[in-house]
RNA sequence: CGGGGUGUAGCAUAAUGGUAGUGUACGCGGUUUGGGACCGUGUGGCCCGGGUUCGAUUCCCGGCUCCCCGACCA
């Protein structure tokens, strides 16, 4: 993509109003632009960091069995009063309204009724299940504060997974199965190293539940956590008997902040019963259906990225999720001859399938090399007079600041994968 | 939802009871060209409603907005 050809433009400065510093990196960098309090754009550039996030959140659940699938956002309120959950006293994020021809509507804020209700159609025996139907879809919630930028909006996307299984043994095992997919996910983001697997208070089904948690100055959430051990409890299991079961003592557990970027949550028959999801077992009775959900949240995951891995310059994104692999700075592309040279390396790369942001624009040195610091390619590829007389180009490296000066084919070597 | 702030140009800011200045960004001309250069010139602005006043961006009232703390939450 050239520079040039993109709408959006750098900022110098972060809005005033804005605090977070993944949305303030952002905002300056033309990835989001925010709308209103708690709903963000995401711009082409930043939408293609979460369509690398989606591939890999696809990937990982398609290879524990996943289907992807999608759901409106539009729902029936009466769904939601077979499982009790359409009171403002049940549940107080609903965003509700009206059709025009009549009947109450629900903005899904979550989507275990529909999904329950689709698949009582398509489930029948216990030789349907199990199965792992998946989306990535909107869904909206009417908090009464959004905060930290991207990371707490009342509009944003989610990846929800519903397990339906037919024992307990199918359930414990997909359970795990998605709990190791999901810190599978978190390190191809780049932040594997903070992420831990949190146990939290499970409700009435299990003992415990899981939320994942990237531990961040940033972080709205507070974990007890012993890095050693690599055990984490959020404030629900802090109880002595609960920490015994884990095999850790308080005094080992050190209080850190923390993002949660996903969660697992066995639910029983809660909502099978509710909506009636039952299967006939081999001995031929009707049994109801075992289900779990499991979340993340990609444009949060994303803004866990920025947070933790940005510096001073700027973001720095993992190669996985970058929206381009390489940024090409052309200087002194007054010069024809230059330009032509800039222009033949960024069309040579982009044929060899490297993704490359081309600074093309009619900027000065500084202006450009602030920008790719703030825009956080993976690498900056630069071109310039003197790199055309020597027949090389400068690659630096964001996260590390390494450099070296590679000739062509050198550039194409270290850009074939 | 409780508490505290805030609102001036695309962005960041200043001053002011007599319609607003600066930086940056943007347009034009010129000098520059490896870390946000410089000269000249130009375009562009007081959240909404009501009140006080000869006159309100400024003071008062109401509303809205956005931010922060708390509560709540993926």
């Amino acid at each position: 993509m050239r520079q040039t050809q993109l709408f959006t433009k750098t900022l110098r400065e972060a809005p005033a109003n804005e605090v977070a510093k993944n949305a303030q990196l952002l905002i300056r960098g033309g990835y989001i632009f925010k709308n209103m309090a708690g709903a963000y754009s995401f711009l082409p550039l930043g939408l293609q960091v979460v369509e690398n996030i989606n591939a890999i959140i696809r990937e990982e659940m398609d290879a524990i069995g996943g289907q992807e699938m999608h759901m409106p956002s539009l729902q029936d309120a009466a769904l939601w009063k077979q499982s009790d959950r359409w009171s403002d006293e049940a549940v107080d994020v609903w965003f509700k309204t009206e059709l025009k021809a009549g009947g109450e509507i629900g903005l899904a804020w979550t989507h275990e009724e529909v999904l329950t209700d689709i698949m009582t159609h398509y489930v029948s025996s216990y030789k349907d299940l199990p199965k792992f139907p998946y989306q990535i879809q909107t869904k909206f919630r009417n908090e009464m504060r959004a905060k930290s930028g991207i990371m707490r909006t009342r509009e944003f996307w989610m990846k929800d997974l519903y397990s339906f299984c037919a024992t307990e043994e199918q359930h414990n095992e997909f359970y795990e199965a998605c709990a190791d997919a999901y810190m599978r996910i978190f390190k191809r983001l780049g932040i594997g190293q903070q992420t831990y697997k949190t146990f939290a208070s499970g409700g009435a089904f299990t003992k415990f539940s899981h939320e994942f948690q990237t531990l961040a100055e940033a972080g709205e959430d507070v974990v007890y956590v012993s890095e050693e051990k690599n055990v984490a409890v959020n404030e629900e299991v802090l109880a002595e008997a609960d920490l015994a079961e884990l095999g850790v003592s308080k005094d080992e557990l050190e209080k850190r902040k923390s993002i949660e970027v996903g969660n697992i949550f066995s639910l029983g028959t809660k909502f099978s019963e509710a909506l009636g999801l039952t299967f006939k077992n081999d001995a031929g009775e009707d049994v109801p259906v075992i289900m779990g959900s499991y979340g993340i949240g990609p444009a949060r995951a994303m803004g866990t990225v920025v947070d933790l891995l940005a510096d001073e310059k700027g973001i720095v994104w993992p190669a996985a999720i970058a929206p381009y692999r390489v940024h090409l700075v052309g200087l002194n592309t007054d010069d024809a001859a230059v330009r032509d040279w800039a222009d033949g390396i960024y069309t040579a790369l982009t044929k060899r399938g490297v993704t490359v942001l081309y600074d093309d624009r009619d900027a000065r040195p500084g202006e450009k090399f602030a920008d790719s610091d703030l825009l956080g390619m993976p690498y900056r590829v630069v071109a310039s007079r003197k790199g055309k007389e020597s027949g090389r180009f400068e690659v630096v490296e964001r996260a590390t600041g390494e450099m070296h000066e590679l000739t062509e084919d050198e550039l194409f070597n270290k850009f074939s994968e």
